[in-house]
DNA sequence: GTCTATAATAAGATAGAC
DNA sequence: GTCTATCTTATTATAGAC
């Protein structure tokens, strides 16, 4: 197991900074290298072309946003217990790094191959937590009668598109409605308590 | 008032496919050209410069978005038609064109005060319907004990935040689930059911 | 109005000294 | 390993003929 060295590991979290931030295209190696501390002939030192760098930082932050999704179900507990978890955790999570979300959304353009690949690894690989667990749970709380019928994949999509959405329209939602604070702790907490009451009226039996 | 020639017209309808797809630094004057079937020079003549030719292009595509969100809102019929009629129509208004959202999302980086503006421009014009008009729906329900007590911003966000969602995560949903075909007729139909029915079980007295 | 040719600049990548 | 200076190419923008 070889360590990156301090520099190569500054010139990566500059180019993570840089990257979500502008995007592939808006990315300059200039800024990263000026971000990190050091000048572009040493960022191609390490990482040869920008593409290959992207492709690290793309590579990590797909995997990191994956895992730390899924990685507080606790499929064990009761279903609002379950749900109020998940709510939660994840609004914490995009709220405290929306900017992962809004940067995958937008460079997850179809046709991406690279990323599809990138995607099934990590899904198919059965140690880490998947997207399937989560659907796994509600198909099992309709089983059960825990909740009504309902399509679990599609539950799955409006869970996640709730605890997302402000976070990456804020700019939007900013200009409409200036007197709400996306950052606000209060906002949060009703935000969580909003999206869990909908769901769990909408769901039970 | 003045019509825009067909050339004009021309480059801006590039330039908005040109645009969307690629965003405001990935796009390439070049290309726009191509696909205008003109050359560059000919662009410059019209506008100028890449900016101001985005500038036009952006405000088109926003006050599009806002009031096409917007203006099949019936606020007069009851609130199961009315969620039905907002979420149908909105569903099959992104997916006929989900790369406006994406650009919108993408490009809304907070700062970019453009875009404030031309919000608030759009927002404060009495004229065209605005996200308030669906706010005020919401809040006259609750009052008359339509729907239970809600918080009418936040069912916004949760109405839109589903309708938009899968669309602009289409690549993704695709890579993980690959049994899911997005624009599928069939899925399009489950899909407005499904949001209809955790909303509305969620909101009812 | 529309084109070709070209200038001006920006950005990625490399050579070579230290 | 790290830097400065430089090359090469891509991209925006303009000049000038038609």
């Amino acid at each position: 197991m070889e360590f990156n060295s301090e520099t190569e590991q500054k010139i990566l979290n500059a180019a993570t900074e840089v990257f979500l931030q502008h995007g592939h295209d808006g990315a300059r190696t200039e800024e990263i290298a000026k971000v990190a501390g050091i000048n572009k002939a040493l960022l191609h030192y390490y990482f040869r072309t920008k593409e290959r760098l992207y492709q690290e930082v793309l590579n990590h932050q797909v995997k990191k946003v994956i895992s730390d999704l899924f990685a507080s179900l606790q499929p064990e507990t009761d279903m609002p217990t379950f749900l109020q978890g998940f709510i939660s955790s994840y609004v914490d999570r995009i709220q405290q790094n929306p900017q992962v979300v809004r940067f995958m959304l937008w460079e997850m353009r179809s046709g991406a191959s690279n990323l599809q690949m990138l995607l099934s690894e990590i899904i198919s690989d059965q140690n880490s937590p998947s997207p399937h667990s989560l659907v796994k749970r509600i198909q099992t709380a309709v089983k059960e009668k825990e909740i009504r019928q309902v399509d679990p994949h599609h539950l799955v999509f409006n869970l996640i598109a709730m605890c997302i959405y402000t976070f990456i329209a804020a700019p939007i939602i900013g200009s409409i409605f200036p007197d709400i604070n996306i950052n606000d702790p209060s906002f949060l907490k009703r935000r969580k308590k909003e999206i869990f009451n909908l769901v769990w009226y909408g769901i039970k039996p």
